[in-house]
DNA sequence: TACCAGAGGAG
DNA sequence: AAATCCTCTGGTA
């Protein structure tokens, strides 16, 4: 058993070489990185077919035109499969990875040529795909070594400046149960994981080589990308010392991604936290001590920036020591955070095919395109270009249309059933056969599966994202089966993930389709797909009506039903459940109406605005002031007492009085600054706001204080 | 009062 | 570098 963690490649000799950097399933931790030395670059074009006839005569001419060209190492002809029906191509292989991009440009402009195709595909990903090897695969059979870390350095200017500031504390925690914070300054009283040595760079040394001895396979951070590599980077250039941590003896090394940097160490993948956690969770903020919080809702202590220096300055100052155990807390929390949501960053790795490095940075568009590319390989299918950066921006600004909310019954009503439509757009998505390639098929009648908008989809040949998508729907349903019979807690706890995993990447396909960098892009399936939504929707709508219900709200995929004229709650939960019964007789097989929620009473103010409390009394809030973060705690707070006033006591006089009774306290003075201020995130410069609003007023005023 | 920019939520 | 729908505040005219 062993598991791929890394891929990239190197140039020997002039010749492009792929390493594959495996961990093997050995405790002691053998490592291997293998060599792929036969493996060539390529790509593909595309002839420019001329009037209707065969492009036999198309592709040979093109032929003609590549010999004229240099370091084409082979030329061979290929029928692929592409989004209008099959395609005559030539795969074109060059000598090195680097010849790619030039000869590209050449063969683009080739008169015979129409385009050129999977020609911006990385060497080593391109290898994995077309070996159909898969990164992370048998993980939770192999044990990983990973290491959190993360620096304290000196700032007191306010922000460090890599020049002139040292760090002043590496922290270091492993899953092998090694913590350390290695300093230079330190008391008697010094804690016992705390490592005194002589200097700067000392701790830099052992911080390199603490690395190379446990063996490390993964090495987090928290926001490592943008602080803690490229800060450790520039110290240890000032001494001329090589942060040689790669599993070859390579430095860490800093690479542009996009708008954002990522950190690199071959063979011993760096996965940065930050960015990890705002793809898998939905926070405001996600400083480390929120995401601590959300994960184990526990505070971390803290140490103020501003008081840093301060207290490196008085290593005898109790202040000192609260620093060390701030520097330890934090790599020892980082490592919590990510042992917790690596297991699910392992799993959408291996599903998409891409390596944990590039995938725990990734957009939902980029990942499942990734998942979407692999795919294509194994279907014969050739990839689409990704667009222009002038063909993004039109589609950037078409907009369509999208789902229907319905206009709520305003107030308060009792014995409350929700509804919801289970994956409402993944579920559209497979029944409908909804993909480019279907699209207006010239082989199907027109209306036998048509959607609002017009188009209507192929209903003899599987559609190809239809057909990656429900490989994965079946693969869940067969998780959760797995999961019904699994007894073991632990290996419950990993098909868990999976499955979650799986959710995330089906749910991220609609998406997929609207967004406009997006090589399968196609607004008119996104709006189709839209419709078909908002048609199962109003359907469920009417059809409630018709069963004597009333309809209380609804948005997208849910609709809450009241039954006023029945006093019995039993009754209305039997007569809602025989009524999605009947919806579920007319759906398709992939959809299903689900009954979520049974709630003794909710008061509907507007649009996305509500709350409901269920029969344990528990509160749940949509949209309200509770839950916005740009509110005053105290106003939050007292609305939730108010909520829970109405929905539970029944009691709107006592409400009324819980708010004179705040708005009082306020006129008097009795209220904290802090629950009454109020949090706004600036979202731009500030010379770039139109309107000064309260939050840039202050801004302004803060910066010239 | 009408309208716009901006923030942030729901699904 | 996944999408649209929607409410609310605070500013201007």
């Amino acid at each position: 058993m062993k598991i791929l963690l890394d891929a990239d490649y190197i140039t020997r000799d002039e010749k492009a070489i792929v390493r594959l950097f495996y961990k093997k399933d050995k405790k002691e931790g053998e490592r291997e990185i293998a060599e792929i030395v036969d493996f060539e670059p390529y790509f593909y074009a595309v002839p420019r077919s001329e009037g209707m006839g065969d492009n036999i005569e198309s592709i040979e001419k093109l032929t003609e035109d590549l010999k004229k060209l240099d370091r084409i190492t082979r030329v061979e002809k290929k029928h692929m499969s592409d989004i209008r029906g099959e395609v005559d191509v030539l795969r074109i292989t060059v000598k090195q990875p680097r010849d790619v991009p030039e000869i590209r440009g050449d063969v683009k402009h080739l008169d015979h040529c129409k385009e050129v195709r999977e020609a911006d595909i990385p060497f080593a990903q391109r290898y994995l795909i077309d070996a159909g090897l898969i990164p992370m695969e048998s993980c939770e059979d192999v044990d990983l070594n990973i290491a959190a870390f993360d620096l304290e350095v000196y700032n007191p200017r306010g922000e460090p400046d890599s020049e002139k500031d040292p760090i002043i504390m590496i922290s270091y925690a492993d899953n092998l149960g090694l913590e350390r914070v290695w300093t230079y300054r330190s008391n008697d009283a010094k804690p016992d994981y705390v490592e005194v040595l002589e200097n700067e760079f000392e701790i830099i040394k052992k911080f390199i080589k603490t690395i190379k001895e446990q063996n490390i396979d993964i090495i987090t951070t928290y926001n490592g990308d943008n602080f803690d590599f490229p800060y450790l980077r520039e110290r240890a250039d000032k001494y001329r010392l090589k942060l040689d941590i790669g599993l070859d003896g390579s430095s860490a090394k800093l690479e542009r991604r996009g708008m954002n940097t990522g950190a690199r160490v071959r063979g011993r993948p760096h996965v940065d936290m930050y960015p990890a956690c705002r793809q898998v969770f939905n926070l405001s903020r996600y400083r480390l001590e929120d995401v601590y919080m959300e994960l184990f809702g526990r505070e971390l202590i803290d140490i103020k920036a501003k008081d840093m220096a301060k207290i490196w300055d008085s290593p005898e100052s109790d202040e000192f020591n609260k620093f060390l155990e701030y520097s330890m807390s934090d790599a020892v929390s980082t490592l919590q955070i990510a042992q917790s949501i690596l297991p699910l960053q392992y799993d959408l790795s291996r599903i998409v095919g891409q390596p944990i490095y590039e995938c725990s940075r990734a957009g939902s568009g980029q990942r499942v395109e990734s998942l979407f590319i692999r795919k294509a390989h194994r279907k014969n299918i050739i990839v689409p270009n990704k667009p222009s950066d002038r063909i993004a921006q039109e589609r950037q600004r078409s907009s369509y249309t999208g789902a229907y909310v319905v206009e709520p019954k305003k107030g308060i009503h009792d014995n409350i059933i929700l509804f919801d439509f289970r994956s409402l757009y993944p579920s559209i998505i497979v029944s409908h056969n909804i993909d480019p390639s279907t699209i207006d098929c010239t082989c199907c009648p027109e209306d036998t599966n048509r959607s609002p908008t017009g188009h209507y989809f192929c209903e003899k040949k599987d559609g190809f994202i239809p057909g990656v998508l429900n490989g994965l729907i079946e693969k869940r349903i067969e998780i959760k089966n797995k999961l019904k019979k699994e007894k073991d807690p632990v290996k419950k706890r990993t098909w868990e993930v999976e499955e979650q995993a799986i959710k995330i990447l089906a749910n991220s396909m609609y998406g997929y389709y609207a967004f406009a960098r997006a090589r399968w892009y196609s607004k008119d399936c996104a709006e189709a797909i839209a419709a078909f939504g908002r048609e199962y929707i109003h359907h469920t709508i009417k059809s409630a009506k018709e069963h004597g219900f009333d309809v209380i709200y609804g948005d997208t995929d849910s609709v809450y039903i009241t039954q006023p004229d029945v006093k019995d709650t039993g009754e209305i939960i039997k007569n809602a459940r025989s009524f999605s019964e009947k919806i579920n007789e007319e759906l398709p097989e992939a959809m299903e109406l689900e009954f979520e929620g049974f709630y003794p009473r909710g008061i509907f103010i507007t649009k996305k605005r509500y709350a409901l409390i269920d029969e344990k009394g528990k509160l749940s809030v949509k949209g309200l002031e509770t839950r916005r973060r740009d509110w005053a705690e105290i106003a939050k707070r007292t609305q939730v007492e108010v909520l829970n006033t109405i929905l539970h006591d029944k009691d709107p006089e006592k409400a009324a009085e819980i708010v004179k009774g705040v708005v009082s306290g306020i006129k008097e003075g009795n209220v904290s600054l802090a629950d009454l201020a109020i949090n706004t995130q600036m979202t731009r410069g500030l010379g770039e706001y139109v309107n000064e609003g309260p939050h840039v007023m202050a801004a302004k005023k803060a910066i010239h204080e």
